[in-house]
DNA sequence: GCCAACGTTGGC
DNA sequence: GCCAACGTTGGC
C-alpha cells in the first residue's frame, strides 16, 4: 500500500466538496509523469492527503482513499471542458483519472509552512521549490509523522 | 535532437 | 498580481 499527496485548488474543488460528494473522479491530470504514476503505481485502497494549493493557506486539509484503478478521463474528450485535449481519442485516451473517496478532514490543517518547518520532511516533493507535480508519493515514515502533527 | 519561446503552476 | 521554475511546443 502506498501513500500520496494530491493537490487541488480549493476554488475549483475542495475537501468540503469531497465531503459532500463522498466519491469523486480526480479529473484534469494533464501531465505525463503524473498520469504514469496513477496508471502504474497507484492502487485501490491507497491513502492520500488532500492538499489545497494556490489559495490563502496552502496545506493538507484531509484524507482520502483511492477508490478505483486509472480509467480514461472523459473530460479530455469534452470540447467545452476546461481541460479538453483534442489529441486524446476515445479509442486511445491520452489522459487517465482515478476515483477518490472521502475519509476525513484533519483535526488541524497541516499547512505548507508547517511541513517546511520540519527537517524530517525536507525530502518531500511538496516542500521543494519548483515542484509542479500535482500528485506525489509520500513515504510511510513521512505519512505517519504528518498524521502525528494534527494531535 | 536542440533549444528558445511560450504557457502553466503555485507560493508569496 | 508578480514571477520563478519547469513542462511543452515547434521551428530548424
Amino acid at each position: 500500500m502506498k501513500y500520496w499527496l494530491m493537490k487541488n485548488e480549493p476554488d475549483d474543488y475542495s475537501i468540503e466538496d469531497l465531503k459532500r460528494d463522498k466519491t469523486e473522479p480526480w479529473d484534469g491530470i494533464r501531465n505525463y509523469q503524473v498520469r504514469n504514476m496513477i496508471r502504474d503505481d497507484m492502487s485501490v485502497g491507497d491513502l492520500a492527503f488532500f492538499y489545497h494549493s494556490n489559495c490563502e493557506i496552502p496545506g493538507i486539509y484531509g484524507l482520502m482513499t483511492i477508490a478505483s484503478d486509472a480509467y480514461p478521463d472523459h473530460t479530455a474528450f469534452d470540447k467545452k471542458a476546461k481541460y479538453y485535449d483534442a489529441r486524446s481519442k476515445k479509442d486511445k485516451p491520452t489522459w487517465l483519472m482515478v476515483d477518490v473517496k472521502y475519509k476525513r478532514k484533519l483535526k488541524k490543517i497541516i499547512t505548507l509552512k508547517d511541513l517546511k518547518s520540519y527537517k524530517q520532511l525536507s525530502n518531500m516533493r511538496v516542500v521543494q521549490r519548483g515542484n509542479r507535480l500535482s500528485i506525489t508519493e509520500v513515504n510511510k515514515k513521512d505519512w505517519e509523522f504528518i498524521l502525528k502533527l494534527e494531535k
